[in-house]
DNA sequence: GCCGTTTTCGGCCCGACTGTTTTCAGTCG
């Protein structure tokens, strides 16, 4: 096993203990607090044990050592094994509701018996919460809400999880020879952020022998008409497939796209093999798939050319092992290099973020003598020294003026309160916009999809504000946030504010964020004039320089 | 369970919020 798997079985342990021993809650800490320790060790672990360090490393001890050591031996632990058995296997889906954590869990196991949603349901209905300590009447009645939502949110995916599920249904396709081509339509298509469903447009001349054969690709596959299956993935995600032939296949791929309002002010479709061939002989422009929602999506007169991942140069918006990053400021920068970006502004929390670690100055100046050591390395990668300072209740940016005029640029961000009245937040990020060592606003409404609604705001005057002191707004590539949302953009658009894509990469992988950051982007009609990080590096440390002096200026 | 030291126990990150209490516990970020 390898750091990253090792440190994912300490947490689940960690997990376990606090199911397992709620009244010592620091030894389920200690476990989480190896983990993060090995994570952010530069060294191979293998390496670690063999020149007997691993136990000297601040964090790992003698017990959580041995756990670890026997992780990279064997790939698997007895003590994990151990609290495995004592518990249902789908004892942590009761996480998914919402206010619902290990120790109520913990309690709701140890008392009930509860160990899944259905569980949990039955116990609620039948008035039994109420006489646990610690439970009331509206801890019962939020949590059979709570269910609810936990049900709703269990048949809709992130679009990059679905996207690669569908991927791997296509590419199953292929080994059946009477499918000539095969595309993945529907909503995902469409690069909807969240999504219900699979859709696949097969073309084929041997309908009857494709359709045998896709009742071994999905399961519970069934003929609903002559030209659609329907069968399940990985039991929980429904999969269609539309089968016409192959002069068709490009209507079909239209019509299944969708969306269904789009469709029906498209009106007739011509048929063709080719999609951009519809649209000519229907007499119409070009639409991206990613721009068809509305009806209005096809009435525009010119498709604006839209920004694509390989404008981008640059990124901002990256965390390390400094603060809750799961990859060390050489991992991280040596990642960016590899793809080919030009620049990478790091930004790790600011001390008011406890919970991800936010960095005191001291550290702060650790970090900087980190780049600097590891700049030669990445040659000739340029580095941006910056931060995600939380925006304090009152408005005001963590770290202050003196702190931050240091920096070469600030992402702002709010982390706490998120229960303010809509004006109270309004005014606070207004605020905030008004500090002039502000660069961007980071994850505007802070929601987490499928999980947490973000906090209310009002849009217009914060993209009025933003417009007028020519603070960015950030679009959070993070497919759980994708925030700002698409929907907001052209709105912010008529006030004059311009946009970064970033990653809010916490580890080498979620710099693949910057892809769907791209979609939500494109999405969104933007181009790539209105995102900052098309520019190059000269660009864009010219526009930080000429920001900082006028902070400075006054 | 880990760590440090005023070495072998006591603290471990913390503040807001909510619902449960009657002074606090669990959850969240």
């Amino acid at each position: 096993m390898d750091k990253f798997e090792i440190a994912r079985a300490l947490d689940e342990i960690s997990r376990y203990l606090e199911l397992a021993e709620p009244s010592n809650k620091f030894k389920a800490l200690a476990y989480e607090r190896a983990a993060r320790a090995l994570r952010s060790q530069d060294r191979d672990v293998h390496d670690l044990i063999a020149s007997g360090e691993l136990t000297k490393t601040a964090g790992i001890g003698k017990a959580t050592g041995a756990v670890i050591e026997e992780l990279a031996r064997d790939g698997r632990s007895p003590y994990l094994d151990e609290l495995r058995a004592r518990f249902p296997p789908g004892i942590f889906e009761l996480l998914r509701v919402p206010n619902l954590g290990l120790k109520k869990i913990a309690i709701l196991h140890e008392t009930l018996g509860v160990g899944s949603l259905d569980d949990l349901e039955a116990a609620a209905r039948a008035n039994k919460l109420t006489t646990l300590k610690g439970f009331g009447a509206k801890t019962q009645e939020k949590i059979l809400e709570g269910i609810d939502k936990a049900r709703h949110r269990e048949s809709r995916f992130l679009l990059p999880i679905a996207l690669e599920a569908a991927e791997n249904v296509r590419e199953q396709l292929a080994s059946i020879d009477e499918i000539d081509d095969a595309e993945v339509s529907g909503s995902i298509r469409r690069r909807l952020e969240v999504v219900r469903n699979i859709n696949i447009v097969i073309a084929t001349k041997k309908r009857d022998a494709v359709i045998a054969a896709l009742l071994r690709v999905v399961e519970n596959a069934a003929k609903v008409d002559d030209d659609t299956v329907k069968g399940i993935l990985n039991g929980e995600m429904d999969v269609w497939f539309h089968l016409c032939a192959p002069a068709d296949f490009g209507s079909t791929l239209l019509r299944t796209t969708g969306s269904v309002e789009f469709v029906e002010a498209f009106g007739r479709i011509p048929k063709a093999q080719d999609e951009a061939d519809v649209f000519t002989r229907a007499k119409l422009p070009f639409v991206p798939p990613e721009r068809r929602e509305t009806a209005d999506d096809l009435r525009r007169k010119r498709a604006p050319k839209l920004v694509e991942l390989k404008h981008l140069r640059g990124t901002f918006h990256v965390h390390t092992t400094f603060s809750d990053g799961r990859n060390t400021v050489l991992e991280m920068l040596g990642a960016a290099n590899e793809r080919g970006l030009q620049y990478v502004g790091l930004s790790d929390h600011s001390p008011a973020a406890h919970y991800a670690g936010g960095l005191s100055e001291e550290r702060l100046r650790q970090q900087w003598r980190e780049i600097d050591k590891s700049l030669p390395e990445v040659a000739p990668l340029r580095v941006f020294r910056g931060t995600e300072a939380d925006i304090l209740p009152d408005g005001t940016i963590d770290y202050g003026e003196r702190v931050l005029a240091k920096f070469d640029f600030v992402i702002a961000s709010i982390h706490s309160r998120f229960q303010m009245s809509k004006d109270e937040m309004t005014e606070r990020i207004l605020l905030a916009l008004d500090d002039p060592h502000v660069t961007f606003l980071g994850h505007l409404t802070g929601r987490k999809l499928l999980s947490r609604d973000g906090y209310s705001v009002d849009f217009d005057r914060v993209f009025e504000k933003a417009g007028a002191r020519g603070v960015m707004i950030e679009i959070n590539g993070n497919p759980n946030r994708l925030d700002l949302d698409w929907r907001h953009v052209p709105r912010a658009l008529s006030f004059g504010v311009r946009f970064a894509i970033n990653p809010d990469a916490h580890s080498i992988r979620e710099y693949g964020a910057l892809m769907t950051g791209t979609w939500v982007a494109r999405k969104a009609g933007l181009g790539p004039k209105e995102i900052f990080n098309t520019r190059d590096a000269d660009e864009v440390a010219e526009f930080l320089a000429e920001r900082k002096r006028g902070a400075a200026g006054g």
